[in-house]
DNA sequence: CAGCTCATGTAAAAGGTTACATGATTCC
DNA sequence: GGAATCATGTAACCTTTTACATGAGCTG
């Protein structure tokens, strides 16, 4: 079977719910993806006229009166099995994050004590900010998708987050507290 | 002060220790620095070339007999100052890691329970193996570097990995036990 | 004598971001 | 009236990976 790249999957899956446009592709990834895939809309678009090529999934103009034709994407059967393929895989890369923070920390030597300081403060706030976010993202799931068959795999990978997230919030503290 | 890509920086920085080689650059970042940042031989050489365009290092050739010529690349203080202006800089993107198996399992519905425990499982026997390897790498510096300025920034962004992977790992125990 | 390590490098392809262009509606 | 939202799309650029090329010495 014929090999895609991520993005391509990750569109094919976005397009099993509700969201079936670019611009909705783009929303639900800001929204409910964003802390494990991100995506731009140079990318979306010219995918998405890649799986109509490759008969994934086939397209149908609705025209609105004012606002601009939306272009609505549903899978076909072949696009179906193609997800389906892909997930059954093994995993290929697994992912080793580029941290930009640690890269600069890595090198402290060359930096002075105050600086390091900000640089993990400004960190921690991020990652406060990023699980406040979980929270509301997982609140929302919990309230408004109580019965799709979905938000169970949604939860899950928020909870990821969370606690990946909490753990790195717990190395600054730490860090700050007594490294340093 | 000109800007470079964050390859140029991480590059910049290991000049700063005894890797002053392409292929001794290449090492260090696949055993030190493996956990937060990557890099191929196909970025490194045309790097280190325009670091000496810009004359933040100089390039010394040795000649040994038998083996490859081997550059050594020595920062110029141009080259430091740059280096430091970049570690005073704050973060402008804070890491996103980019997950497939979170991917996979976003889009769970679509799959078996038996191929999901099977993807997990094999997640948590890679975040297995690489708890292991940073363990390995901390008695390295421990053993070897002990009175190195360095090793104190080294075992920093060591244990920030170590607790981001405790975290996953307990994250897949926990789903694979109550979750799916 | 096969395979690994040391050592440098390039070219093509793939992957991804950013900036731009367009334009109506709705909200403050 | 200005900003945000809805909505689509392209082109240029930047970044990164992969595959290839070369070749000696050392290890089992």
């Amino acid at each position: 079977m014929k090999r895609y790249n991520d993005t391509t999957y990750a569109i094919l899956g976005i397009l099993t719910t509700e969201c079936k446009s670019g611009y909705a592709i783009k929303q639900i990834m800001d929204q409910s993806l964003n802390h494990f895939w991100k995506i731009s809309y140079g990318q979306i678009y010219p995918t998405l006229k890649l799986i109509v090529q490759e008969e994934l999934a086939e397209v149908r103009t609705l025209s609105s009166q004012g606002r601009p034709d939306k272009n609505e994407y549903h899978l076909t059967s072949k696009g179906i099995e193609v997800l389906k393929n892909w997930l059954e895989q093994p995993i290929e890369h697994f992912p080793i994050e580029r941290n930009e923070v640690l890269l600069k920390l890595f090198f402290g030597r060359y930096q002075t004590q105050e600086k390091q300081v900000f640089l993990l403060q400004t960190y921690k706030k991020e990652l406060d900010r990023r699980y406040q976010t979980y929270i509301t993202i997982e609140q929302a799931i919990i309230n408004q998708n109580y019965n799709d068959e979905d938000s169970k795999y949604w939860l899950l990978t928020l909870d990821y987050g969370k606690r990946i997230t909490k753990a790195a919030i717990e190395w600054c503290v730490f860090t700050l507290e007594n490294k340093l």
